[in-house]
DNA sequence: GAGTTTGAAACT
DNA sequence: CAGTTTCAAACTC
């Protein structure tokens, strides 16, 4: 690690200092006053810039301080655990806590009618359903059955989870276990708070009496199962009940790794329990980290299915639960921790990423509209709204709403995972030298297939992803380790090539800065918005979490600069035709994307990669000021044949659709002139009848998934490479300058509701255009999530309209 | 590996 | 806003 000259935080400015004006009190503040002095200091500094901005606090940011209401790490040392400085604590914390809602209510946490802390706490789906006043749990009514037989029938439950459950007398939990026949109007999230409710259910506590030890076991084990965030109450409540309880080595360990679309087999975070449960059942349940990112997932997928008001085919959606289960287990595997409301904010992107991930699996539905990311931006904006990048408890957080390729790998083959390697990575990534131990992670992982996406491995999607490589299976601890020691111990120059051959192998590259401190966008790292790690080659590096307040004040000050300069560079055009949307499994590149503001090449003729449009595979537009322009991805000068050709294709699709339905009193001549012409057009003329049928056949939601996601990085497909294209109305944004791009941001629901409205363009249109007004933003999300979320029931409400 | 070229970012 | 400087990546030898 380098060692900085000086603490330039130290001198900063910071206005966490005590010279400080104070904050506005508000209920958000006097609640993040109870929370750590560190964290609070962090919390009244994210508070402070809310309120200077006028902006309203983005719920995310409670993924920071839930995590210190519980700082206890007393379990910790009962496991031995090398807790070797406060941040490990932390960090483990993060791991432990993040689901304890429940617990602040029932400690007495104010809650404000104006900014009830607990509306932060939930999804936002919720928020925008339920009165702010009182979100915390679900009233008698909105609770289903589960609730109102509370665990009286707890042994039957169990009983039915682990029979697979095909009754449909409790709703609630028991959808979840047979998704395949109940329906998803219960929002996941609300089975979570049912849950929770049951806590102080006195049935459980007479329930529990005169256990046997299996008895104990299955039943805190399907409490998990059921109820992961209540099961660790249960297990703190009733840990003396439960004490003494002998566990058969070995037979706690949970089975959501061997089966991971079992929900009952998705286990929980339950180190909480760790503290007065034995130590046996602890270690079972600790390899049981599953259940609740599973339901989390759930929570994502009924996010999705409410957002797109999926909810005629529950089972297709329930499917796609069982698809994604194995993921979210992974990711529990990982043992990073998941925020019900960081998930939740973000659960439509993570479900589109999940999709993605997915690849072949059955996962059709529709995505939500309007809440895809660019694929620079998911990384960036997430990162930015959650304050990623103030902490790496943040950090973590946004692990959550990622789904890693490798999870893929963990459903096919998920004997491949140790359990222990899991728990090594747990560790690791709770030290200090958790970046070092991503380098040494993205040193030796050299085969994400999700490395086609930008951003590229610097970027905090793919750093998240590293940091939970080792579960993948194929690189072990100790090649980990390996590739750590070696990165550590080679000379920056050394590094550089290392970096650089991994960047020609389509990996990881970092940061070789000698100067800006990686505090300028000079910096690869810094610009993708995350810190450096052990295999950056840079010299006295601030950009570490150690400096994350200055981090963050930089980052501050550029964005004041320039609002848009963590934004993505490369932005894709909105309204890209489904028939240039990739087919299924093969990932190509917009041909439309172009780089935002554009390049400057002189010398280059845009065939180097000193050419940012080259480099990110794109070719150039009217909005680069290059010389000689020889862009192999598509010339500026082409740009215009390139726009009319794509347009072309729009109407010609347009006119497919209106076939099929039987109108075609759309048709103009010119449209009719467009399609001869497009025969004339190559490569576009390409284009069968049936790739146009079948594009018209294509959810719009689901091209628009691919569009949100897709890969710059690939080659176009239908249009050919040299062909850019596709530039309607909306493509003008490509080449908008910053403030057009604000003034768009801030106008981003009323445009949503206007296009809602409109109806004639084609639903993937709009859904287009959401995403690229979704994608721009970046720290601090000008979109509450509120507002977010209203836009998904929006979504919802316009999906239902359509139909 | 050293040095050069290049263009983006930062600065004036 | 334009010109200049700084910077680090890309590139060449």
């Amino acid at each position: 690690m380098d060692s900085p000259e000086g603490n330039p935080v130290a001198a900063s400015s910071s206005p966490i200092s005590s010279d400080s004006p104070p904050v506005q009190e508000s209920p958000f503040f006097n609640y993040l006053c109870n929370l750590s002095p560190i964290k609070s200091v962090k919390a009244e500094r994210y508070t402070q810039r809310f309120t200077e901005t006028n902006l309203p606090t983005p719920p995310l940011v409670f993924t920071s301080p839930r995590i210190d209401l519980q700082r206890d790490t007393s379990f910790l040392e009962r496991d031995n655990v090398a807790a070797t400085d406060s941040i490990v604590h932390e960090n483990f914390n993060t791991q432990l806590n993040v689901v304890h809602i429940p617990s602040f209510e029932k400690e007495g946490q104010s809650c404000s009618p104006a900014g009830c802390i607990d509306e932060y706490l939930v999804d936002p789906m919720e928020v925008d359903s339920t009165n702010s006043t009182h979100l915390g749990l679900q009233s008698a009514e909105e609770v289903p059955e589960l609730l109102q037989s509370g665990y009286a029938g707890l042994k039957g439950t169990i009983k039915k989870v682990d029979d697979a459950v095909d009754s449909n007398r409790e709703e609630g939990a028991l959808t979840l276990c047979d998704p395949a026949e109940k329906n998803l109007n219960l929002s996941p999230l609300k089975l979570v708070e049912s849950a929770v409710d049951l806590r102080n259910d006195e049935r459980f506590d007479d329930f529990l009496k005169g256990l046997t030890s299996e008895k104990a076991k299955d039943i805190v084990d399907a409490d998990m199962k059921l109820n992961p965030v209540s099961g660790v109450q249960h297990c703190e409540r009733h840990a003396a009940q439960i004490e003494g309880v002998q566990q058969d080595e070995g037979d706690g360990t949970c089975q959501s790794l061997d089966e991971p679309l079992q929900i009952n087999e998705a286990c929980e975070d339950f180190d909480d329990g760790s503290r007065t449960l034995p130590k046996e059942f602890v270690k079972g349940a600790n390899n049981c980290r599953g259940t609740r990112r599973h339901l989390h997932f759930e929570a994502t997928l009924a996010c999705k299915s409410i957002a797109t008001g999926n909810t005629a085919n529950p089972k297709a959606s329930i499917t796609n639960l069982k698809s994604l289960a194995p993921i979210s287990s992974s990711w529990d595997a990982a043992g990073y921790p998941l925020s019900i409301t960081s998930q939740a904010s973000c659960c439509p992107l993570k479900v589109a990423r999940s999709t993605q991930n997915i690849g072949n699996s059955e996962i059709l539905s529709p995505l939500p509209t309007g809440i895809g990311l660019h694929v620079n931006s998911i990384g960036r904006s997430m990162l930015s709204g959650s304050d990623v990048f103030t902490s790496k408890n943040l950090n973590l957080s946004s692990q959550d709403k990622l789904v890693p390729e490798w999870s893929n790998d963990l459903v096919k083959d998920p004997n491949n995972i140790s359990n222990s390697a899991i728990a090594g990575t747990m560790f690791s990534h709770a030290d200090l030298d958790q970046q070092e131990s991503q380098a040494g992670v993205a040193a030796s992982s050299t085969s994400y297939p999700i490395n086609s996406l930008n951003p590229p491995c610097d970027s905090p999607l793919t750093q998240i992803e590293l940091q939970v490589a080792p579960c993948e299976g194929r690189i072990s601890a100790q090649q980990n380790a390996d590739s750590i020691d070696e990165l550590n111990q080679m000379s920056p120059k050394r590094k550089r090539k290392s970096t650089a051959n991994k960047s020609e192998s389509g990996d990881c590259k970092r940061c070789n800065c000698k100067r800006s401190k990686c505090l300028k966008l000079y910096c690869e790292c810094f610009a993708a918005g995350i810190y450096c790690v052990g295999s950056c080659a840079c010299e006295t590096c601030f950009n570490k979490p150690e400096y994350e307040d200055l981090v963050l004040d930089t980052r501050e000050q550029i964005e004041s600069r320039n609002p848009l300069a963590f934004a993505p560079k490369i932005v894709k055009q909105t309204t890209e035709s489904p028939a240039n949307v990739m087919e299924e499994g093969n990932w190509t590149t917009p041909s439309s994307a172009r780089h935002k503001r554009g390049c400057n090449c002189k010398k280059s003729k845009c065939l180097k990669k000193y050419c940012e449009c080259y480099q990110a595979k794109v070719g150039c537009s009217d909005g680069c000021r290059c010389d000689g322009c020889q862009n192999s991805f598509g010339i500026k000068s082409d740009y215009r044949r390139a726009e009319r050709c794509d347009n072309l294709s729009h109407e010609k699709l347009q006119i497919a659709e209106s076939e099929k339905n039987g109108s075609s009193k759309q048709f103009s001549p010119t449209s009719w002139e467009g399609l001869a012409d497009m025969r004339n057009l190559d490569p576009c003329s390409e284009i069968s009848q049936a790739q146009l049928q079948l594009a018209s056949n294509i959810q719009s939601s689901a091209a628009s998934l691919h569009w949100r996601y897709s890969p710059v990085t690939l080659t176009p497909k239908l249009c050919g490479g040299n062909g850019p294209h596709e530039l309607t109305s909306d493509s003008a944004f490509c080449n908008m300058e910053d403030n057009d791009m604000l003034e768009i941001l801030k106008d981003t629901t009323n445009t949503h509701r206007a296009e809602g409205q409109r109806s004639s363009s084609p639903r993937g249109l709009r859904c287009g255009r959401k995403f690229i007004l979704q994608a721009v933003p970046s720290f601090p999300p000008l979109t509450p999530y509120k507002t977010v979320s209203s836009k998904l029931k929006n979504d919802q409400t316009d999906s239902a309209a359509n139909r």
